[in-house]
Order: C-alpha cells, then sequence, then structure tokens
RNA sequence: GGCGGGUUGGCGGAGAGGUUACGCAGCGGAUUGCAAAUUCGUGAAGACCGGUUCGAUUCCGGUACCCGCCUCCA
C-alpha cells in the first residue's frame, strides 16, 4: 500500500491525497441512474470513470477493503409518467430497466458494485431522517410536503460557489406559496391514488429526490465516508441538496470526503440530444457492432474532468488498437501490473496517461505486463473478448490464397492472386503474404457473408 | 443575469516552470511479386494580449471564443 492515491476534490477545489477515513478501507458512494429508460451514453461515462477508479481501489487497498455503493433510483414521476402511458406496473418497468443496465453495463467491462440499493427499499430510513431534520429545525411540513430549509444551513451552496441570495436573484424555479424559501427543496411529497405512495406523518406521500442518497449512503457507509462521485450537473442540485440533508442529519456535521464529478459526454462535436438525431442509448451502439471494450476504450482515451466526445473516428482508432493488443497478448497470462500504469490512475485518475503506458508497454512487447495492466482499467478481459475474432475457420481461404500464390511465382502471372486478394479484403480481411506464408485477419467491418465462394 | 470549466501539433489527447508525451494520420528508408503487417527514422503545438521569472505551453491578470449548470438530463 505504498502508493498514494491523489483526487480532485470538487468540494474544495483541490487535488488531495485520499486519506481513508478509516485507515486502510475506503468507502465511495455514486449516484445511479433512474430506471425508466435504456441508459444513454452519457449516463455510461460516470459507470467506467468510477468502475476505473473502483478497480484501481482494489488493487492499491484489496478488494475486501472496498466498498462502492450505487444506487437505482426506482421512484420517481418520470417512471410514474411511464407506468400510466403504458398501463404497466411500476415494479415491471423498473425491474426490466435494472435488468438492460445491467447487461449494458457489463458489456462496457463495469464491475458491479458492492451494494446496489433500489430507493423503495430505503423509504422508512428515509421518513426517519426527514423526521429528524425536522425535530431539529433543519425542515417543515406544510400542505402535505415536507420542506428543506435552506437558511438553517450556512453552507447551503459552498459546493457549487453560489450563495442562496444570488441563486434567487438568477433562479427560473416556480416557488411555491408554502415554501418558506424559494431555494427551500422537497424532502416528501404528497401522492394522490393514482400515484405510488407510503404512509408518513405527513401522509400518504413519497419521496423528494434527493433524500434517497443520503438514506441509502448513511445505511449502507456511515454518516461518513470516502469519496462521492456522480456527473458535473449533479453537482446543483442534487448533490448540493445532499449535503445539507446529511451534514444536518448526522451528529458529525460531516458528509463525503471527497467529492467527484465527471465531465459531460458529447457526439461528434455537439451536445446529444434528441433533436439532433445523435442521441445514442449504450445498447444502440453494441447493436452498431461497437464492442463494448472498445466503447470503453474510447471513454479511457479523456481525463474524466474534461468534457469528452463521442466520434466513430475515436471508435475506430481504438478498435484498431485493441486488436493489436488482444493479438500480442493472446495465450499470455498476466503478469506484474506496471508501476507507471498505477501511478497515472493513482494522479487523479489519468486514465489517458494510463492508455499511453499501455502502449509503451505493447511498444515493448511485453504482453505479459501490458495484459495484467490492461486489465486494471477493464480491457483485454476475457469475458470481453470475441469481437475480435472471425467466428469462422479461414483456413479455406489462407490455403488458396497459399496456393495461387505459389503458382503465380513460377508462372508471373499474379492476376489470380490480386484478385482473390481484393475479394477477401473487401470482406473486411487484413490480408498478409510473407515468406513465412499467408494470413488472413478480421479487420474492422468484418462480414462473413462477404467471404468469396471457393469452388 | 449568476456560478463553474475549457481553448495544446493535420486529428485525438496527457504530463511537467527549463530536457522526446503518447496514439492515429503524413513523409523518408528497409522489407514485399504488388500490397498489408512489421521495423528504423522524421517534420509538426500550446487562442490572443500583458505580467512574474534567468527562462512559461506550464504560474498570475485581462480579452475573445466554446461548453456546462442554474429547467428532478450523468
Amino acid at each position: 500500500m505504498t502508493t498514494t492515491i491523489r483526487l480532485h476534490n470538487t468540494r474544495t477545489r483541490q487535488t488531495e491525497d485520499l486519506v481513508p477515513l478509516i485507515p486502510g478501507k475506503v468507502r465511495m458512494y455514486v449516484c445511479g441512474p433512474t430506471v425508466y429508460d435504456r441508459a444513454h451514453i452519457g449516463n455510461a461515462r460516470p459507470v467506467v470513470v468510477f468502475d476505473t477508479l473502483f478497480r484501481l481501489l482494489r488493487h492499491i487497498y484489496g478488494a475486501e477493503h472496498v466498498t462502492y455503493v450505487r444506487n437505482f433510483t426506482d421512484v420517481d414521476d418520470k417512471i410514474n409518467a411511464k407506468a400510466a402511458q403504458t398501463g404497466r406496473p411500476i415494479r415491471d418497468i423498473t425491474d426490466e430497466t435494472i435488468g438492460w443496465y445491467h447487461a449494458d453495463m457489463d458489456a462496457l467491462g463495469a464491475l458491479r458494485p458492492t451494494h446496489e440499493p433500489r430507493a423503495t427499499e430505503y423509504i422508512g430510513a428515509m421518513i426517519a431522517m426527514i423526521s429528524d431534520l425536522i425535530d431539529r429545525g433543519h425542515a417543515y411540513a406544510a400542505e402535505g410536503h415536507v420542506l428543506f430549509d435552506v437558511r438553517s444551513y450556512a453552507d447551503y451552496g459552498k459546493l457549487s460557489g453560489r450563495s442562496v441570495d444570488d441563486m434567487i436573484a438568477g433562479a427560473r424555479v416556480e416557488v411555491a406559496p408554502y415554501k418558506r424559501d424559494p431555494m427551500d427543496f422537497v424532502l416528501w411529497k404528497p401522492s394522490d391514488d393514482t400515484l405510488p405512495g407510503w404512509d408518513s406523518p405527513w401522509g400518504r406521500g413519497r419521496p423528494g429526490w434527493h433524500i434517497e442518497c443520503s438514506a441509502m449512503s448513511k445505511a449502507l457507509l456511515g454518516e461518513t465516508f470516502d469519496i462521492h462521485g456522480g456527473g458535473i450537473d449533479l453537482q446543483f442540485p442534487h448533490h448540493e441538496n445532499e449535503i445539507a440533508q446529511s451534514c444536518c442529519a448526522n451528529h458529525s456535521g460531516q458528509f463525503a470526503n471527497i467529492w467527484m464529478h465527471n465531465e459531460m459526454l458529447q457526439v461528434e462535436g455537439k451536445k446529444m440530444s434528441k433533436s439532433l438525431g445523435n442521441f445514442f442509448t449504450v445498447r444502440d451502439l453494441l447493436d452498431q457492432g461497437y464492442p463494448g471494450e472498445v466503447i470503453r476504450f474510447v471513454y479511457l482515451g479523456t481525463h474524466y474532468a474534461r468534457p469528452m466526445d463521442w466520434t466513430h473516428e475515436k471508435a475506430t482508432q481504438a478498435e484498431g488498437t485493441l486488436r493489436k493488443w488482444r493479438a500480442l497478448t493472446k495465450g499470455a497470462q498476466p503478469g506484474q501490473v506496471a508501476d507507471a500504469v498505477v501511478a497515472a490512475l493513482a494522479g487523479d485518475l489519468n486514465t489517458a496517461g494510463a492508455l499511453a503506458e499501455l502502449h509503451r508497454l505493447a511498444g515493448e512487447g511485453d504482453a505479459a505486463g501490458l495484459l495484467a495492466s490492461a486489465q486494471l482499467l477493464g480491457l483485454l478481459l476475457p469475458e470481453l473478448g470475441g469481437w475480435d475474432e472471425a467466428g469462422v475457420d479461414l483456413a479455406p481461404w489462407v490455403n488458396r490464397l497459399a496456393g495461387l500464390r505459389a503458382e503465380a511465382m513460377e508462372t508471373k502471372n499474379f492476376a489470380p492472386v490480386d484478385a482473390l486478394k481484393t475479394a477477401l479484403m473487401a470482406a473486411g480481411l487484413e490480408v498478409r503474404m510473407s515468406k513465412a506464408g499467408v494470413e488472413l485477419l478480421p479487420g474492422p467491418g468484418f462480414d462473413v457473408g462477404k467471404l468469396p465462394v471457393l469452388e
């Protein structure tokens, strides 16, 4: 445990050493998806980023000393809307969506977190926390709602660098009449008979958005823990509100130590949006033939704190690199993880730097080191492979090409060789002919159906 | 309007106050029936204007442009 991990803490705006609150153990919470639809490729970025951090933490502290919690938000008005629209039970929708999520994130090589709590299983904990906040004078009930009193928490706005007064000045939120302050946010809201609801001291209702993360992190990690992650778009209001709730409900007044935020993702230089037609789910990309490993490689190519651009060009390059590396490490056993790779990751999760080290290892022909190091990044794992193989036995084509070539060397008529070679290349094969013989390797876009028919 | 982030060679994309990032593409050589692959070598940067410094792409200030959040979208 000689490596010290340094991480940029958005709470303090500084890059800091990770010093676990409990020596030798690391606890991390990351905001997970609202389960009403397939995850899009923007949703997948924090998954890959924090999975990579999870892998690094396990490498350094030992797998059994790292606890990673990522929630499923399965109570939400978007889910309610979908249920109303389709007539399906909510639980059906959320169960199905969680299944999709697991399948899609598995394809990207993301490990399952230690715990994946569902919000609906922690309603009691949320109600208890809300009651506590009321008792301590940080929240109040009004017209079936319970609201958090932002004026009761002096540090409100600190995470996102805003003051309550500034926010009110620029606010575009509609102010409900029962709010004491325009910035007060909902902890609990009433449900009518058509909506899911739970009994509470304030009547039948459902939780507000932010309280679930406060309740679940406390239940599974404790009042304080080491790392809290999520997309930068969650910094305000979600994380700001989480901090307010948790710090006011916790006796220590402390919550997560290091806050990490990943930047957003664009597609071909533009914001991903349905109206621009550049909106993709992870499943869309997988169906289009981008292997999950290739998608992961593209993500790792940009530092998590910088905006990332998804482009077809990058995916093509990533695919070529991974093909090369998979060929180089074929049959090899993982050796030692390279120090330089760990050092890069330990420096605020510099995945792009780590990939550069991988290139170096590949250049040196260190298959064992490359394999072990790549696997630390969640690449070159056996379960992510297979896409780089032909899926058919290419021996008949190899033999025919070799035969024609041998003849041509005698007759000096290379036309038949070139014709076959052209056809094979058109099918997406890479054709290598050398003194040692003929080799056919599937390249990007290889299509078995386009292979020339041999007589 | 408020808050935050960014601007690096043809493209992508890092680190470091002074020494080659790296990958892809390009160019030249070797190799090849031709190619591919491989291999050797090579050119190319730090938005703009100031400041600090012996020295800044790296620190500070300003300008321009881009992006995000403030609309329960990661």
